[in-house]
DNA sequence: TAAATATAGGCGAACAAAAGGCGAAAGTCA
DNA sequence: TGACTTTCGCCTTTTGTTCGCCTATATTTA
């Protein structure tokens, strides 16, 4: 969200309101504001105080005296994110497609995995009983191998990519889908591939 | 996305505006600009900032005096993300617990709501319908009204707050739980506040 | 090759809206 | 009641927008 900018007066009065409750404890009134600034009209201060909340700057607390609330809080700390490739998309049972448009979508550190990281989308409700669903975002830490029962992206001879949870049995590798309507696939483990794990989730919903 | 690229006195003149703001913690005005480049007209200066828009170098704002929205979009591709507040925990129904610690998690632009935004972490599993479950975060636009359908975070006769769909039937109420085995709340127009709108959910899986 | 056309840059004046301001009266709260 | 905040007109100054017209330097077109 971009806050809405401040002319040099506005940025004046939100100026000394900050350094006068840091320096007194409680919230100038609007003549104290007013005299600072050298403005006769407290309706003039008001007008200013009023913008300034509108723009969300301050937290006006209507009709109270020293209407504390001053809550100037700026705090835009820009903190590193890393822009992460999409791939593409995968559903269940289906390959990945990949997504020709190397498109990227910007992720928080602590989103991300240790190593290379990238966002599959899926498509299709067949991952509902892991509580994924059509459209969500998926982030997987590229990587060879998997604990048991991790999710992942897994390559089965070679051509079929699916998202499922891993389980190891013996020599065997079971993947278990996460529909009650599909029966676990179960392969020798020669035959699998493990091309990432899932490491978090993220679902936007599209604004009206 | 390619930006297409600027003639020398077209940089001259974002730069100009970038350091002023950079400096200044407010934008030029077009007089200012004028004067610092050598031009007299106000009118040559807009028209290279209309350009400037028109490549989306920068963010205008029509009509407005020091409108500022100087989005000089730097070239690195460090994109910001912002602290948004971590409130603490809905379930759904009970009141939400306010953390009192003062967390706060890092999220990417792209997620954010048009005004003020905020995080709970939705606790039990009782919006395991709409995909949600224990322990996830969902991302909360503050707003006064939904639209039907919309997921809210809306509070009951003053006291009891928690996550359901909401819509209106008349002048009546109707806040749909995500399971099954819960009954819809219906109460009157009056006796219900939205608090905000869902807007994202995230999820992330914590390593072994 | 010359003429027509396009594009970047520029000027000044006239105008409209936003920003900033005033004083006084009315409304609130403790 | 007194100390504050809000609201109501009304005003001035600042600032952005638009319009017509001008000058170079290319680039096309006849």
């Amino acid at each position: 969200m971009t806050k809405e900018p401040l002319t040099p007066r506005q940025k004046e009065v939100l100026d000394f309101v900050q350094s006068f409750t840091e320096n007194h404890g409680y919230a100038p009134t609007i003549n104290e504001i007013g005299s600072a600034l050298g403005l006769s009209s407290t309706a003039t201060v008001h007008k200013h105080l009023q913008i300034l909340g509108e723009k969300g700057y301050l937290d006006t607390m209507p009709r109270r005296s020293r209407w504390l609330q001053v809550k100037p809080q700026p705090v835009v700390t820009s903190c590193a994110s890393i822009d992460i490739p999409l791939l593409g998309t995968v559903s269940a049972g289906r390959p990945i497609e990949i997504n020709e448009v190397a498109s990227s979508v910007s992720l928080p550190e602590w989103m991300l995995g240790k190593g290379e990281t990238f966002v599959l989308q899926v498509k299709g409700e067949s991952m509902i009983d892991e509580a994924i669903k059509d459209g969500d975002m998926v982030v997987v830490e590229k990587r060879e191998s998997a604990v048991n029962g991790e999710m992942v992206i897994a390559c089965i001879d070679q051509d079929e990519v699916t998202l499922k949870r891993l389980y190891r049995e013996g020599h065997r590798v079971r993947l278990q889908p996460s529909n009650p309507a599909m029966l676990p696939i179960i392969v020798e483990d020669r035959d699998v591939t493990v091309k990432g794990v899932v490491i978090a989730v993220l679902r936007k919903y599209r604004r009206n």
